[in-house]
DNA sequence: TCGTTATGAATGAACG
DNA sequence: CGTTCATTCATAACGA
């Protein structure tokens, strides 16, 4: 159930305003449907995740969500689904593959498909990541008393889309990201 | 910025990962993509799905993949898929149909197809199927008719007990599979 | 060589 | 969190 989003008769071929190169409307003109993350978006979070975060707390997504919608529509729950995604799949992936190398007995398997090397802290990277405004870090070891809880994400989501309206001044992204 | 003019930009980077060279061969010219299942995969996983299967666990899956290796390539996630795809598929085609039902006669469509056909079912299946160390057959179905009562479906699988559980390298299958 | 179809793969959203 | 569902993207396979 769920998917309230009538499913729009197929062949929804394109976008017809000459807009930029399409890229991701969600909220555009096109009908509601699910977020489109961009590139740029993608890289932010896949840097935030590398890093070490996991489980951002609500604070957290909200920031993350604030400094990424410079890059296109994006809302609070997005940022909180898409860690949650992330993670939960990085763990079921590795299941998968070390069942099948168990499996495989010998046979050397020296590329964990595109897996990303365990952990390792980059130290490097969360100095980078904090220039972000996100103020604590402390994830692996907090007590996840957050923990949005899809009614939670929806509140996220109603609540406080963008904390800085102003699409003129979001600024600094470009300043903080620069080094992705 | 925001480049990408590329067609429908989905950020999906296929992915470099250098897959593993798939040497998917069967028969082919070896591309290295996706996997390209066998017509014996296909058969067997074809036949499980038949029988009821259709959320195999993690378990499950790995078990399956693991026998089917024995005809070509492939990995525990294209087991996955392959039942997600294949459930996902069959309710959607369902669906259609449902749909032009309610448009000419509404009526009939409730029960008989939410999920497989139900009686008929395989005994011959089942005796099949049983060769498979497939532990736990009890998932036969989401919530709702299922094919062959969950009985039928533990008894199946305690049932068999061929023994090559623990051999690693493909071997019985040739000869329990060599019905299809 | 192209257009179409079938299907592997990915992922946003959401459930239990 | 692990799982499941829906939808979409991408590409191998196929037909003309």
């Amino acid at each position: 159930m769920s998917g309230f989003c009538i499913a729009k008769a197929r062949t929804h071929l394109r976008n017809s305003s000459n807009n930029k190169n399409n890229s991701n409307d969600y909220g555009s003109g096109t009908k509601c449907g699910r977020w489109n993350p961009t590139a740029e978006q993608v890289k932010v979070l896949t840097e935030l995740f590398r890093s070490g975060l996991r489980t951002p707390s609500t604070d957290q997504i909200q920031k993350i969500s604030s400094q990424l919608s410079f890059y296109g529509k994006i809302e609070s729950k997005n940022v909180f689904y898409w860690f949650q995604n992330h993670k939960a799949r990085e763990r079921q992936k590795r299941r998968r593959v070390n069942l099948d190398f168990s499996e495989m007995s010998h046979n050397r398997q020296l590329q964990y498909y595109n897996e990303e090397p365990p952990a390792a802290k980059a130290e490097r990277v969360i100095e980078t990541l904090q220039l972000f405004p996100l103020n604590s870090f402390n994830d692996a070891a907090d007590h996840h008393q957050y923990y949005y809880g899809r009614k939670e994400a929806a509140a996220a989501a109603r609540g406080f889309s963008c904390g800085f309206s102003s699409e003129m001044d979001h600024p600094p992204l470009d300043l903080r990201l620069s080094f992705l």
